[in-house]
RNA sequence: GCGCGAUUAGCUCAGCGGUAGAGCGCCUGCCUUACAAGCAGGAUGUCGCUGGUUCGAACCCGGCAUCGCGCACCA
C-alpha cells in the first residue's frame, strides 16, 4: 500500500486477493499436533441442490466471526466445510429434469441415474464452494467432506451395523407416511400439516342383522376421506356412550362393499363430536391403525403406492385417490347412504418435498428405536455438571427437550436411489429368488461379511440350494448420515484418528431453529449411541458443547427466504455490489440478542440494499481513517513508533494529552467488551459496539483532535519545535495503536478489509496474516472512568458551541469568540486544558473560561456583550459574544427552547421529590441525583430567563 | 388446544426498573486536503390496549388484541 491510496475502497479485487492468499498458504488448515486449546466447528453442510441463498450467507457470517475470533485468541481452530447429498431433494430435482427430457429414472436404470446424480453434485458443489469462498469463510478446504464420500459412507455402514447389533434398528410392517410424488416413505418430520378447506361427508352404515331394540336401523359416520371407507373394518363408539352401548358387538354392513364390520368400543372416540361414531380404516389412518391394534381388526389396504386404488377397492380400482373420492361419494349418494355434506376446514398432512398429501400406508420399512437414544439425551440435559449441550438462547432447550419426550420411532428407509444403500442383504434363496416381507436378511459391513453370516445361518445342512444374496435396494434417510456429521467428518469410526482425538467434541454448533429436530437431536442421539459407548459424562460424547441457534433471514415482506418460495437472494449479487465484508457486517449487525429473525431490506428492482450500503459506507470510513493515518505517520508503523504510555503525563516528558488518555481508555474498554461479546455469541452487539467506537469516537473525535498535532509548522524553532515534535510523536503512537487494535477487533466481522488495512498500517509482509495474529491484550491501566465522563462533558460543550454557531447562521469558516462560564472548578480546569482542542473544533477566535463572578465583572466593564448568543449544558453556560452578527430572533428562539426544556424537567423532578414516599423509599443515591438534577435544571432555567430579559 | 416469539420515531431495529436511543429516510448549512459512500446542526414517539406490583414501569406480573412460528390434532 502506498501513500497514494484511492479515496474509496474497492472491495472486489481486495477480497479475491486475500482469499487466494489465505487458502494457498494453508492459513486455515490446522495441525492437530499444534499448540493451543482446540476449538472446532463443523459447518451445517448445505444441500447440493443448487446454490446458496442469504440464509446460508448469514450463517456463514456468524460462524466465521466466531471461529476467526477464537483463532485470534490463540486457539487451535478447525472449521470444517462440507456438503450434504440431500437424498429426496436432489432426486426430486433430477427426476423433474428427466421428465422434461421425456425420460425417467426407471428408463435410465439405477447406475446411469446415479452417474447423473454425481455429475449434478459436482456442479452444485462447485457453485456452493465458490459462494462460500467469496464470503471469506475461513474454512479448512483440505478437510472438506461430503455426506456420501467414502469416509462418511463407511461411517454410515458402521453406524447402521452397530445400532442393529444394539437392537436399536428393526424392520417391520407399519403405517408410514407415504409420499406418492416421490414414491417413498418419509419420516414424521418430513410431513407438514396444512389447513385445507374440505368437506365432512355424513354416511349411513346399516346394521346387518336388523333394527336395534330402539328401532335404530343404522349408524351415521362422518369422514373427510370417503375413498377410505372401502378399507373400513369397523365402526367405533366411546365405551361410555349410552346411546350405542347396546350396539357394541353387533355388526354393520359396509355400503358399496358389503363387508360385515363390527361395532367396537374405544376410548379414542369423542362422543361430543358429530354423531359419536367413527369409521375405522386401520390401513389408512394412524388413529384407526391404533384402534385396529387394540381390537385386533384386519388391515385392508385399498391403495397402490402411486396413489391409485387397488383391487381391494373393487369397482373403484385404478382410479386416482382423489377421483375415487368423487366416485365413492357419487355411488353412496346414488345408493342412498349419503346423509349430508358440510364444508369443513381441517388439517391435511403434506409431504415436505413432494408438496402432495401424504398417504398413510402399510409398508415394511426400517426403523430406529428412538426412545433409549432420546432418554440418554434427556439425561444429558439434566446432568449435574450442566446441560449438554448448552443452548444459546436458552429457550431452545425446551423445544429440544419436548421433542425428545414422547418421541416416536424413526423410519429410516427411503425408496430412492440417491443415498446410502442400506447395508442389509436379503437371503433371496430362501424365498424363491424374490424379496418379500418374509425374506430373511443379514446386516453386515459388506457383501462378503453378509455372505459369511448368511452361509452360517442358511447354508449347508438341510438346505440343498446355494445361498443367494440381494442387497436391500432402498437407501437411508439423509438425516441418518447427517446425524453422524460431527464425528464422521473427523475420522470416526477410527477412534484413534488424530482429528477426532483433537477436535471432538466440537465446540459449538451454529444452526437455525428449523432443524433442531431434524438434525441437532439426531446428532446428539447418534453420538449417544455410537460415541458414548456405554454412557458416561455427556461432555465426553455430546458432539458439541454449545448450540447457538440463529434466526432466519426474512425478505423485505417479512417472508422467510428460501429457494422454494422463490424469494431467495443470491449473496453474490450483494457481494459484487458492496463487498463481502459489507454484506457480512450488515447481516451480523442486524442480530439482536440471539435467535431473532433478521429482515434484510432489499430492492429487487435495483438489487440494492440500504442496510448493506450502510455497512459498505462503514468499510469506506475505515479505509479513509487508515488512509489518513498513513498520510500522517511519517512512514512509521505501530511497531516502530512503540507503545504510548498512558500513565505518563505531559509534564513528565511524554506529552500524552487529554484526548490521548481518553481514547486509550475507551480503547481498553471497548477491547474488553468486544472480546466478552464475541466469546458469548453477542455478535450483533460486538458489531454495533465497534461501529460506534470506530465512527463516533475514533473518527469523529480523536482523529479530528489529532490533526493539529500531527502537523508541525515548519517555522517552529528551538524548544517549541522540540515540544511540537514530541506531541506529534505521541499523537502518532496513539493513532497507530488505536487503528491497529481496532482492525484486529473488526477482523472477525470484516476479514478482508481489516487484513488489507492492517498490512498497510503495519507494513508486514503479505505472507504474515492478520487472521493469525493475537487479539491485543486490553490495557487495563489506561481505563479511566472519570476521564471518560469528563471528556463526554467536553464533547457536549463543543456541541453547544457548534449549535449556537448554527443558530446564529455563522459561516463555517468564520471565527467567533467563545466564553464558558462555570462555577465548577474541575470542569473549568478541563476546559482550560482543552482550549486548543476547542479552538480547533469550533473555529473559535478565542476561548475564555470564566467563573460566574468574573463574568459579571467583564460584563460590567465592557458593557457591549449583553446580547451574546447563549446556551447551556449541564452546569455550563456557553456564550458567543458576537453582537452585531446575530439574528436576535434566532437568539431568542434558542433561549426559549432552553427555557422550555428546563421547565419541563423541573416540573418532572420537582413532582417526584414532592412525593414523600419517594424520599423515604428510593435509594439515597437516586434521591441525591434527582436533587442535583433539579438544582441544575433550575439553574439552567434561571440563566435562560435572565438572558431573555436582557434581550428586552 | 398447548407452547414460543414479536408489538418502541416514516422504515429496520436497540434498550428490559430510575428524566426515550441508533441506522436509514427527512429538513438546514457546508466540496473544512482522510472520507459528499462525507462533515456540522436540526425535527420526529400517549414505547399495541388494559388492569396490577412499585416511591417510580417501555422494562416486572395478570388479562386482552394483532402478527409470526412451533407442537399436537376430532372422524
Amino acid at each position: 500500500m502506498t501513500d497514494a491510496l484511492p479515496k474509496t475502497y474497492d472491495p472486489v479485487g481486495t477480497e479475491a486477493r486475500w482469499q487466494r492468499a489465505w487458502e494457498s498458504s494453508g492459513a486455515f488448515h490446522p495441525d492437530p499436533g499444534a499448540a493451543g486449546e482446540p476449538f472446532s466447528v463443523v459447518i451445517p453442510p448445505p444441500n447440493v441442490t443448487g446454490s446458496l441463498h442469504m440464509g446460508h450467507g448469514f450463517e456463514a457470517a456468524l460462524i466465521d466471526a466466531i471461529v476467526r475470533f477464537q483463532r485470534l485468541r490463540g486457539r487451535n481452530v478447525l472449521c470444517l466445510p462440507g456438503t450434504d447429498h440431500a437424498s429426496i431433494a436432489v432426486q426430486t430435482l433430477l427426476e423433474k429434469q428427466l421428465k422434461a427430457e421425456g425420460t425417467s429414472r426407471h428408463e435410465l436404470g439405477r447406475e446411469a441415474f446415479l452417474e447423473r446424480a454425481w455429475q449434478w453434485k459436482a456442479h452444485s458443489e462447485g457453485t456452493i464452494k465458490g459462494q462460500l469462498r467469496r464470503l471469506g469463510y475461513s474454512l479448512d478446504w483440505q478437510r472438506e467432506r461430503f455426506t456420501l464420500d467414502e469416509g462418511c459412507s463407511a461411517a454410515v455402514v458402521e453406524a447402521f451395523n452397530r445400532l442393529h447389533e444394539q437392537g436399536l434398528i428393526y424392520r417391520g410392517e407399519y403405517l408410514v407416511n407415504w409420499c406418492p410424488a416421490s414414491g417413498s416413505a418419509v419420516s414424521d418430520l418430513e410431513v407438514e400439516m396444512k389447513e385445507v378447506d374440505g368437506h365432512l361427508w355424513h354416511f349411513r352404515y346399516p346394521l346387518s342383522d336388523g333394527p336395534a331394540a330402539n328401532g335404530r336401523t343404522h349408524l351415521e359416520v362422518a369422514t373427510t376421506r370417503p375413498e377410505t371407507l372401502l378399507g373400513d373394518t369397523a365402526v367405533a363408539v366411546n365405551p361410555a356412550d349410552s346411546r350405542y352401548a347396546d350396539l357394541v358387538g353387533r355388526t354393520l354392513t359396509l355400503p358399496l362393499v358389503g363387508r360385515e364390520i363390527p361395532i367396537v368400543a374405544d376410548d379414542h372416540v369423542d362422543p361430543e363430536f358429530g354423531t359419536g361414531c367413527v369409521k375405522v380404516t386401520p390401513a389408512h389412518d394412524p388413529n384407526d391403525f391404533a384402534i385396529g391394534q387394540r381390537h385386533d381388526l384386519p388391515l385392508i389396504t385399498v391403495m397402490n403406492r402411486d396413489g391409485t386404488m387397488n383391487e381391494a377397492a373393487g369397482r373403484f380400482a385404478g382410479l386416482d385417490r382423489f377421483e375415487a373420492r368423487q366416485a365413492v361419494v357419487a355411488a353412496m349418494e346414488a345408493e342412498g347412504f349419503l346423509v349430508r355434506v358440510e364444508p369443513h376446514r381441517h388439517s391435511v398432512p403434506f409431504s415436505d418435498r413432494g408438496k402432495v398429501p401424504v398417504e398413510p400406508l402399510l409398508s415394511t420399512q426400517w426403523f430406529v428405536t428412538a426412545e433409549p437414544l432420546a432418554a440418554r439425551c434427556r439425561d444429558a440435559l439434566d446432568h449435574p455438571a450442566g446441560a449438554a449441550p448448552r443452548f444459546v438462547p436458552e429457550r431452545w432447550e425446551k423445544v429440544y427437550r419436548d421433542w425428545l419426550t414422547g418421541i416416536r420411532d424413526w423410519c429410516i428407509s427411503r425408496q430412492l436411489w440417491w443415498g446410502h444403500r442400506i447395508p442389509a442383504w436379503f437371503v433371496v434363496s430362501e424365498t424363491g429368488g424374490a424379496i418379500t416381507d418374509s425374506t430373511p436378511y443379514v446386516v453386515a459391513r459388506d457383501e462378503a461379511e453378509a455372505m459369511a453370516k448368511a452361509e452360517a445361518q442358511f447354508g449347508g445342512g438341510t438346505h440343498a440350494h446355494p445361498v443367494v444374496l440381494e442387497q436391500d435396494p432402498d437407501v437411508l434417510d439423509t438425516w441418518f448420515s447427517s446425524g453422524l456429521w460431527p464425528f464422521s467428518t473427523l475420522g470416526w469410526p477410527e477412534t484413534g484418528a488424530a482429528d477426532l482425538q483433537r477436535w471432538y467434541p466440537t465446540s459449538v454448533l451454529v444452526t437455525g431453529f428449523d432443524i433442531i429436530f431434524f438434525w441437532v437431536a439426531r446428532m446428539t442421539m447418534m453420538a449417544g449411541a455410537l460415541v458414548a459407548e456405554g454412557g458416561g459424562d455427556p461432555a465426553a460424547w455430546m458432539p458439541f458443547r454449545d448450540v447457538y441457534i440463529h434466526g432466519l433471514v426474512r425478505d423485505e415482506n417479512n417472508r422467510k427466504m428460501s429457494k422454494s418460495a422463490g424469494n431467495g437472494i443470491d449473496p453474490l449479487l450483494l457481494i459484487e455490489r458492496y463487498g463481502a465484508d459489507a454484506l457480512r457486517f450488515a447481516l451480523v449487525r442486524e442480530v439482536a440478542g440471539a435467535g431473532q429473525d433478521i429482515r434484510l431490506d432489499y430492492d429487487r428492482k435495483s438489487d440494492t440494499s440500504a442496510t448493506v450500503e450502510a455497512a459498505r459506507n462503514f468499510a469506506n470510513k475505515l479505509w479513509n481513517a487508515t488512509r489518513f493515518a498513513l498520510m500522517n505517520l511519517g512512514g512509521e508503523t505501530p511497531a516502530s513508533l512503540g507503545e504510548p504510555d498512558a500513565t505518563l503525563l505531559q509534564q513528565e516528558g511524554r506529552p500524552l494529552q487529554l484526548a490521548d488518555r481518553w481514547i486509550l481508555s475507551r480503547l481498553a474498554r471497548v477491547n474488553g467488551e468486544t472480546a466478552e461479546r464475541y466469546a458469548s455469541y453477542g455478535l450483533g452487539e460486538a458489531a454495533k459496539g465497534l461501529y460506534e467506537f470506530a465512527w463516533n469516537e475514533v473518527c469523529d473525535w480523536y482523529l479530528e483532535l489529532s490533526k493539529r498535532r500531527l502537523q508541525v509548522p515548519a517555522e517552529l524553532e528551538g524548544p517549541a519545535r522540540e515540544a511540537a515534535l514530541a506531541d506529534q510523536r505521541s499523537a502518532r503512537q496513539v493513532l497507530a495503536k488505536v487503528l491497529q487494535e481496532l482492525l484486529v477487533m473488526l477482523h472477525p466481522l470484516m476479514p478482508h478489509l481489516s487484513e488489507e488495512l492492517w498490512h498497510g498500517l503495519s507494513g508486514e509482509p503479505d505472507a504474515t496474516f492478520l487472521a493469525l495474529q493475537h487479539w491485543p491484550q486490553a490495557d487495563d491501566a489506561a481505563l479511566d472512568e472519570a476521564l471518560e465522563a469528563s471528556f463526554a462533558e467536553l464533547i457536549e460543550a463543543i456541541r453547544v458551541v457548534r449549535n449556537l454557531r448554527a443558530v446564529a447562521g455563522l459561516k463555517p469558516a468564520q471565527p467567533a469568540p467563545v466564553q464558558f462560564v462555570t462555577g465548577r472548578g474541575e470542569l473549568a480546569a478541563l476546559l482550560q486544558e482543552a482550549t486548543a482542542d476547542i479552538t480547533a473544533l469550533t473555529r473559535a477566535e478565542s476561548v475564555a473560561v470564566l467563573s460566574p463572578d468574573q463574568l459579571e465583572v467583564s460584563r460590567g466593564g465592557a458593557g457591549g456583550q449583553r446580547r451574546a448568543l447563549a446556551g447551556v449544558c449541564g452546569e455550563l453556560q456557553v456564550l458567543l459574544p458576537i453582537e452585531g452578527l446575530v439574528d436576535l430572533d434566532a437568539l431568542r428562539g434558542r433561549l426559549e427552547k432552553d427555557l422550555a426544556k428546563a421547565e419541563k424537567e423541573i416540573k418532572g423532578l420537582a413532582g417526584r421529590l414532592a412525593n414523600p414516599n419517594f424520599a423515604d423509599k428510593a435509594p439515597p443515591a437516586v434521591v441525591a441525583e434527582c436533587r442535583a438534577n433539579l438544582a441544575e435544571a433550575e439553574a439552567q432555567g434561571e440563566l435562560a430567563r435572565k438572558r431573555l430579559a436582557e434581550l428586552g
